[in-house]
DNA sequence: TCTTATATACTTGTATTAAAAAAAATACAA
DNA sequence: TTGTATTTTTTTTAATACAAGTATATAAGA
């Protein structure tokens, strides 16, 4: 009797982990910065042992890089690693999408639609962070329901990498328009089951966003140089 | 003076995270099997520390599953997993053809036949492990060929999980000139940077393939039945 | 001034130790 | 014999200790 749910225990490593990972992606802890043992064992009042097992789940997520002997440091984001980042990106969107569209029952297609009208209103308000999570929600529906762990696991992985670009690009609202048209047309192809429709917006969707966050990289490169020299 | 290369320097951890891999991929560890700490590290000669450090990474690898408090096992692989990581790698290798159509460039073309060769000549001695790496190297130049990094990573992580099922495939022999054929079909597409064709005919290679992991994983199913009750 | 040697502090890599939890075995009662 | 408590053992989890390697700063010599 209460309302206790599952008492849900999680390891220390796995806590250290989903931190350390948030404040990567976040950009609080920035490219190039190295993560230090000791000194995140006393920022998050732990002893050193889970922190060295995050870092090594970081390290095969791509999120740090190891020098050996020498430690972890936030890995960089290049031009290249971004359009490789989206190349695979493309694919398998395109395959959720395909599948989404054999394999949605009337029922997702409902929760779909009313995913795109929430992030038509979240446009409307203008709220960043709102239009980022309906934006998100939109995404995760369609690859949700094509039910294959692998594929909603690795491009859970991919986009979360992109994630602090993304949000970048989500401020700049002259793009929100076309997105929630695109959103649209996504949902309509999967209605009618066209799937060559649907992977041909997809795509486009993708580019877009490519293009967007390629933009925003090199303005980040530009500040620094500003900055720095 | 000497041929010791570069006095490469791999952590502990390394080591045991690339035994421990290959254990469970030739078959050595079980599905289902239980990784204990004290045990791996008296086998390995190491202590603990490693132990659990490559353990963090075979987990994030999906190749064990991880109970809270309880210790990690060798991830079972079920139909459904199996169809899920097919889906995928389908789509993935599809995109890796694709792109080498448009990459490969001359040396990369000759040195693809010359993998076809050794695959052909692999066919002739009926030596499995040769034949298995004269497979492994004829997919490997494809999906390098593309420079893409990030798909490089990730083609290689899901048909490593599928290794131990595709051995026991190219045991059987009468699949082996089909699967002749195919290379060569692979190669010419490319050679005509023939996309469609290209795609084509690595889903069929999929596909075939799939079908032959799925009767290897069923026989097994009922090899267990026989012997445990 | 620049290079090089050496000492020193810092950081990672590995092992060991201590604590907490779960699983198994045993004892006891119905 | 069966079901329930209690104890013991095993195993993971986390912290700490120690060893080994790397980088840095200072000082001597060219």
């Amino acid at each position: 009797m209460s309302m206790i749910k599952d008492e849900e225990y999680l390891p220390l490593r796995d806590v250290v982990f989903n931190t350390l990972r948030q404040e990567i992606l976040t950009g609080k802890l920035k490219p190039g910065e190295r993560l230090m043992e000791i000194h995140l064992a006393n920022k998050l009042g732990v002893s050193r042992t889970p922190i060295r097992e995050a870092i090594r789940k970081l390290e095969l997520e791509g999120l740090v890089i190891m020098i050996p002997r020498r430690g972890a440091e936030v890995a960089q984001i290049t031009l290249k690693s971004l359009q490789d980042v989206m190349e695979v990106r493309r694919a398998l969107d395109v395959l959720a999408i395909e599948l989404a569209c054999e394999r949605m029952g009337q029922e997702d297609l409902d929760s779909l639609y009313q995913a795109c009208e929430n992030f038509r209103s979240a446009v409307k308000t203008k709220d960043t962070r709102m239009l980022a999570e309906a934006d998100v929600a939109f995404h995760d529906k369609i690859v949700l329901s094509t039910g294959n762990a692998r594929l909603i696991q690795l491009v859970s992985n991919l986009s979360e990498q992109m994630y602090r670009y993304r949000f970048e690009y989500l401020k700049d609202d002259t793009s929100h328009e076309m997105l929630q048209q695109e959103h649209m047309e996504m949902y309509q192809s999967i209605l009618r089951k066209d799937r060559a429709t649907a992977a041909d917006v997809v795509r486009k969707h993708i580019d877009n966003q490519e293009e967007a966050i390629i933009k925003q990289l090199q303005l980040e490169k530009n500040d620094r140089r500003k900055s720095v020299y």
